[in-house]
DNA sequence: GCCCAGGAGCATA
DNA sequence: TATGCTCATGGG
């Protein structure tokens, strides 16, 4: 092991690993003016900056909750497809027909009622950022959910833990797993403190744009190589990591 | 056919 | 407080 890992420079080797990640998607906008063909928006941020991406942030935080984000894609064109661009436009339609359009996500009758919470309680706040305590309070809300809402949809300085954070920090050995709560609450507070405690950020980058790009690149070290049956072998962390598998 | 995927809510002890 | 169950489609 050539340096020993901490929080900090596990997100520079990642980002010299992977690159800036431009998240957080935005499908229906793929192709367009500042996004890649998936709507991905490397290196440029303060995306989004209007309602439309605000919603379609938070439609595809609450559809991806335990589901793979290629499924999430596909319901967040359709949605777009069907004109379904805005809470109020998602609340004109009828139970059956928001069902069909988010279907390919999974737990769609759950779901579809989840994102009428979530329409309803941004018709009711059109404006301004939401509170993390108003977030959760919402069903099928919870930290993780609104985390990301606050981070990507309105840009607030609030670290994403998911369950790929915790298993990269775990097998790392950054994070002591007998120190973790049981508790699923507890332990994604307590994650996310020991992160952002440990954390030293450059002066002149952003903790917004930071938290954006470290989340985005857990995320993509965990689909591509610390998967649960991690490919060891070619991972960037090979160096580091004290858990050689493979 | 099996495993897994960017959770959250609820019942039970 | 802790544990277990439920929700469900789609890709590898």
């Amino acid at each position: 092991m050539s340096e020993t890992l901490n929080p900090t420079n596990l997100s520079v080797i990642l980002y010299r690993a992977f690159g800036p990640q431009g998240w957080w998607p935005l499908p229906s906008r793929g192709g367009q003016a500042r996004y890649d063909s998936r709507g991905y928006h490397p290196g440029v941020y303060g995306l989004p900056n209007d309602p439309e991406g605000i919603w379609e942030v938070c439609c595809g935080s609450v559809l991806t909750q335990n589901t793979a984000w290629t499924n999430v894609e596909t319901a967040l064109l359709k949605l777009s497809c069907a004109g379904v661009r805005s809470p109020a436009a998602y609340l004109s339609l009828e139970r059956d027909e928001r069902r069909a359009l988010i279907r390919s996500t999974g737990y769609y009758n759950q779901k579809e009622e989840k994102l009428a919470a979530l329409a309803t309680f941004l018709l009711e706040h059109p404006e301004g950022t939401p509170s993390r305590d108003l977030l959760l309070g919402l069903r099928g809300v919870g930290p993780e959910t609104a985390d990301s809402m606050l981070l990507y949809a309105w840009h607030c300085p609030q670290f994403v833990v998911d369950a790929y954070t915790i298993r990269v920090y775990s097998r790392t050995g950054l994070i002591p797993t007998l120190e973790l709560p049981a508790n699923p609450s507890k332990r994604y507070e307590h994650v996310c403190k020991f992160i952002t405690s440990r954390l030293s950020i450059p002066e002149k980058v952003p903790i917004v744009h930071w938290y954006q790009e470290y989340h985005a690149l857990l995320v993509r070290l965990a689909k591509d190589f610390c998967r649960s049956r991690p490919l060891c072998g070619t991972c960037p962390l090979q160096a580091y990591c004290p858990k050689l598998q493979d």
